[in-house]
RNA sequence: GGGGGUGUAGCUCAGUCGGUAGAGCAGCGGCCUUUUAAGCCGUUGGUCGUGGGUUCGAGUCCCACCGCCCCCA
């Protein structure tokens, strides 16, 4: 198991110990997290370098163990501990006598003064500063602490809250207890974090490094329990659907495949929950949703993740123009509640990207047709004309559909008009293959978009519930080449169509780009807490070759220890 | 899949025409009992993504591969 990384460990113990506090212990064993550490991808040796600082971590792991603190105890309890932001709303730094708690939190800050010590503590409502002196703690904890404590790590202390000659509130410890030693030293936070590896492969890097990350998410998590409750103040109920589906459907969308062992057959990972929703309808209950995640195998890029949150509800006895309105308040009063940053000036108008959008209501509705005709000058409707435009535009007509190279005039040519929240309703019927036609007219569904700086937001319908048109349009799917849709008619929801679906409208709302429009965020990453990336073949490390195996014994970490210790 | 960019110290980055690999910060050692990006002095640290080629000589030029980012499909 050993490695190259773990020879270079022993290296940087020799040069340790050499100039060790006194109390110092060399490290017991190699450190177990390697795969931590210089992963580089591109090296044939697969790990390089970087093994020095934890190295001379773990050397002060063993100096607060020799002093008796245990940086990983059981059983630690924190009588009297209390929040910052408590302690900063509850208690005044100038009070007489001062208040005297507990703060625990991480090391973000150490300012060594020599017999006294400034110390940043951050735990999860805020940052207070403490200060260690000698004489207040006593000078042989303030020796290991000096000697020992790195940021990252955490620390309790406990003190008099009071004002520093600068104002500063701060905690006057006279006793300070290692919590937990972080081997790993943290990015340094003032010149950022670029490194994606960091960001996104190791998340918790990155919150503990950038506070305002911790915002960020705690912001997605507020505007998803604020979807959750506008529903329930509107009588909807939430369930839970599966996930693993025999038959991947209800949306038109790659699936992952994966293998019950027990029943021996392929499952699919859903891509929508929509049929299992409708089945609901039929079963009597008449206002449902489900908040969850959507797994479709498409590629990865700044606005698509593999997998990604969708809330659906589904509304018995009402019609999409039910849904249009309901739509609008909620995204509207989410982005009331929620934006952060908004442009100058009245109104609700936020900046994404380049874009400047203006959130507030009422949204723009127009027809396909209306939207086509505003900016191709033809309708969509007139199937010579919409051939020429696609023609003209380069758009691959080639044995397509009319209603399919429609789609994609419309996508590259209206919607990059669509910045400010609209509407766009009355699809083409081609375009509808889950909803009910326009009883004024049949060539459009009861379907709408809601598209906001381009991108699309929501999607909604009346959804249909005729049996044997359902079947039709199943089959269709089948027989269609695109290996996205369906390649299995799902005859169970037809026959629950048979029972009887009341009449309903049904929405979806992508969950991930509405945080996005919300908080500013660019990139689906930036609103995913682990996003998906290449994962790391944690294996490979296995089958490195072994270097160490030929090195000779004084090189080895443990001979090196037994030899130092000797000398 | 195609195109472009990028990979140098733990981090952020320089590195000229091919000629001994650099800075700031971090780390480590020393000084310092009210600092807060603390300060001052000293100092360690590099398989220049990987492999091959050209060359007296390659971080630099050429080829292939790997990772990441962006754009396009």
């Amino acid at each position: 198991m050993r490695t190259r990384a773990t020879r270079r460990s022993a290296s940087g113990a020799d040069r340790c110990r050499a100039v060790a506090a006194p109390g110092r212990r060399p490290a017991r064993g190699a450190p177990p997290f390697r795969h931590a550490l210089g992963w580089n991808p591109g090296s044939r040796h697969g790990y390089t370098r970087r093994m020095r600082a934890p190295q001379d971590r773990l050397d002060k792991l063993a100096g607060f163990r020799a002093a008796g603190a245990d940086p990983y105890a059981a059983g630690t309890t924190l009588p009297g501990r209390i929040p910052v932001a408590e302690l900063l709303a509850r208690h005044d730094p100038g009070s007489d006598p001062p208040a005297v708690v507990t703060l625990a939190g991480r090391v973000t800050a150490l300012r060594d003064h020599g017999n006294s010590l400034f110390v940043d503590l951050r735990d999860g409502t805020g940052r207070c500063q403490a200060y260690v002196q000698k004489k207040a703690v006593g000078e042989e904890a303030f020796a290991v602490l000096k000697a020992n404590l790195d940021l990252g790590d955490f620390l309790a202390a406990r003190g008099a809250f009071q004002r520093t000659k600068k104002g500063e509130p701060t905690l006057f410890a006279s006793a300070v207890e290692l919590l937990t030693k972080s081997l790993l030293p943290p990015p340094k936070e003032y010149y950022g974090l670029a490194d994606v590896e960091l960001r996104y492969r190791r998340r918790y890097v990155d919150l503990a490094a950038n506070p305002e990350r911790l915002e960020h998410f705690a912001r997605r998590s507020a505007i998803v329990r604020d979807v959750r409750r506008f529903l329930e103040e509107h009588d909807f109920m939430e369930v839970e659907t599966p996930m693993l589906h025999a038959i991947a459907g209800g949306a038109v969308a790659r699936p992952f495949i994966t293998h019950h062992n027990t029943l021996d057959c392929d499952l699919y990972l859903r891509i929508a929950p929509e049929l299992f929703l409708k089945r609901l309808l039929v079963g009597g209950f008449e206002k449902v949703f489900e908040i969850g995640r959507n797994f479709r195998n498409e590629g990865l890029s700044p606005r698509h993740n593999p997998e990604f949150t969708m809330m659906e509800a589904y509304w018995a006895y009402a019609r999409m123009d039910d849904w249009v309105a309901a739509c609008e308040e909620l995204v509207a009063s989410l982005a009331e509640r929620h934006v952060q940053q908004r442009v100058e000036g009245d109104g609700l108008k936020v900046r994404w990207g380049e874009q400047v959008v203006d959130l507030a209501r009422p949204f723009r509705r127009a027809s396909w047709d209306e939207l086509f005709r505003e900016h191709l000058g033809c309708s969509v409707f007139d199937d010579a004309a919409v051939l020429a435009a696609a023609r003209a535009r380069g758009v691959d007509v080639a044995g397509r559909p009319v209603a399919k190279v429609a789609e994609d005039l419309f996508a590259e040519v209206v919607e990059p008009h669509l910045v400010d929240p609209t509407f766009v309703t009355d699809f083409p019927i081609a375009l509808c293959p889950l909803a009910k036609a326009r009883p004024e007219d049949p060539r459009v569904g009861e379907r709408f978009e809601l598209f906001v700086a381009r991108v699309e937001l929501a999607n909604g319908f009346s959804e249909l519930n005729d049996p044997a048109e359902q079947q039709a349009r199943f089959e269709e799917q089948v027989r269609d080449a695109d290996p996205e849709t369906p390649k299995e008619v799902d005859h169970d929801y037809v026959t629950a169509l048979a029972y009887g679906m009341p009449p309903a409208a049904g929405i979806g709302i992508g969950i991930d780009r509405l945080v996005m429009l919300l908080t500013g965020a660019e990139a689906i990453r930036d609103v995913i807490l682990f996003p998906l990336l290449r994962p790391r073949p944690a294996g490979e490390l296995d089958e490195l070759p072994d270097d160490d195996a030929a090195a000779p014994a004084g090189d080895d970490p443990a001979a090196a220890r037994a030899a130092g210790g000797e000398a």
